[in-house]
DNA sequence: TGCGGTGCTTACAGATTTGTCAATGCGCTG
DNA sequence: CAGCGCATTGACAAATCTGTAAGCACCGCA
């Protein structure tokens, strides 16, 4: 609605250097929060690009179509920006894990195929990997992170005990659901930073283009490790 | 005053300069090499930390203690100095990863056990999962790379075939072999470049707060998977 | 002995980047 | 309507970074 009011034509003369002379020109005013959020998106686009260091004011402010000065109004300076821009990705990193882990339906999931389907395309789509190498990278991890990874490996692990005893197998023990899920965490990561460069460079390639089939494969054994009783 | 980004020609010096990443032109003079070598040493560990776009000219002159402009004067540019430093990243990484699969006995390897976890130790501590990442972020991949994996899964491939044949079982196709590989890399990076944060933010950072017993665990089930052979 | 090339330095130029400042228009409130 | 706060801008400052120019010391060589 709001999306860009009209831009007064104003793009004549060079304005000779006189310090007496600054006609400030008139812009519309946004109200509320709503520039701010503006800005926080465009940043956050250009996070997953350039990542954390590679963030500049000038740029984002072109690309937002605002002046930089206004950047550092409203964040103080480019590290608050720069904190803002990650905790906002972080936030919506976690909104898109959560609604991937939930089951369409809204019952209690009970399909681990599909659910880790949806967690590895939700990774793999939104740059969320990116956005977890920058912050490693950078030094700026946040043990936030690991402790929501926690309880998904504490959900898992309740849905594989409910299924192991129902069957009367031998229930492992949590540490072995929460080294699964570790593992389907660094697969998923990993297949959305490099896999296109190793399909590319090895046989793979030609007969797995996309990475599906490996997927496919993957999940299998993740579900098959899943499903294995204690001995 | 700067109407259009226009390069003004110099007139006398035939160095022709290009502002964005360009292939370096590397006028090697290496006489003695020597000072050449020290400043791709220092400029590799800062690589590291600091990735491809983090490298700063003065930082490194000022570790090596010399001026900067020595870094131009051999390297041409600051983006030949970032092309030679990444090379000779990759060819160390090589050099373990061949050092590691190799049996320290010279035999051909036997035990993939020593080897899966001898492979790991050498991407933990040399820090090639950070320089893997940093290329991928940057958009510096080489398909190089891929294709050594395309050998080590060949290899894999081998080993698996004949140890299954012996056995008297049906061996699973070559595309099977290659997605273990794959999957065994993908954890040793993610280990690697995750495994601290996420065990620090879980209830596995009490029990295992180094992750040796994931890579034990990691380990045993990557063994167990190449000896599964085809149903 | 002089000469040219090599390795290296200082000094400087030009571009870019973050941050500050004063000005200005607009909405709201007293 | 006056006044105040806020969003926003252009101009400027200071730091930093890459790259250029010129000069100096040394060394092998004709």
């Amino acid at each position: 609605m709001e999306l860009m009011g009209k831009k007064i034509e104003k793009k004549r003369a060079p304005v000779r250097r006189l310090k007496t002379t600054p006609p400030p020109s008139v812009r519309d005013v946004g109200r509320g929060g709503e520039m701010r959020e503006r800005i926080l998106e465009v940043a956050g686009r250009m996070l997953n690009q350039v990542g954390p260091d590679g963030l500049r004011l000038q740029e984002i402010a072109k690309e937002v179509g605002v002046s930089h000065p206004l950047l550092l109004h409203h964040f103080g300076s480019r590290a608050g920006l720069v904190h803002a821009v990650v905790e906002r990705s972080m936030h919506a990193l976690e909104a898109d894990i959560l609604s991937s882990l939930a089951s369409p339906t809204g019952e209690p999931p009970s399909d681990p195929t599909a659910l880790i389907e949806r967690t590895f395309r939700a990774f793999h789509d939104q740059g969320h990997a990116r956005l977890l190498a920058w912050l490693s990278l950078s030094g700026m991890s946040q043990k936030d992170s690991g402790s929501k990874l926690g309880d998904i490996a504490a959900m898992i692990h309740t849905m594989r005990t409910n299924e192991l005893t129902a069957r009367g197998s031998k229930v492992p023990p949590p540490e072995d659901s929460a080294f699964v899920v570790t593992l389907a965490l660094f697969a998923l990561l990993g297949d959305a930073m490099w896999g296109r460069v190793i399909r590319e460079g090895t046989a793979m390639g030609k007969q797995d283009p996309t990475g599906e089939r490996f997927r496919q494969w993957l999940t299998g054994k993740l579900v098959a490790l899943l499903e294995t009783p204690a001995p």
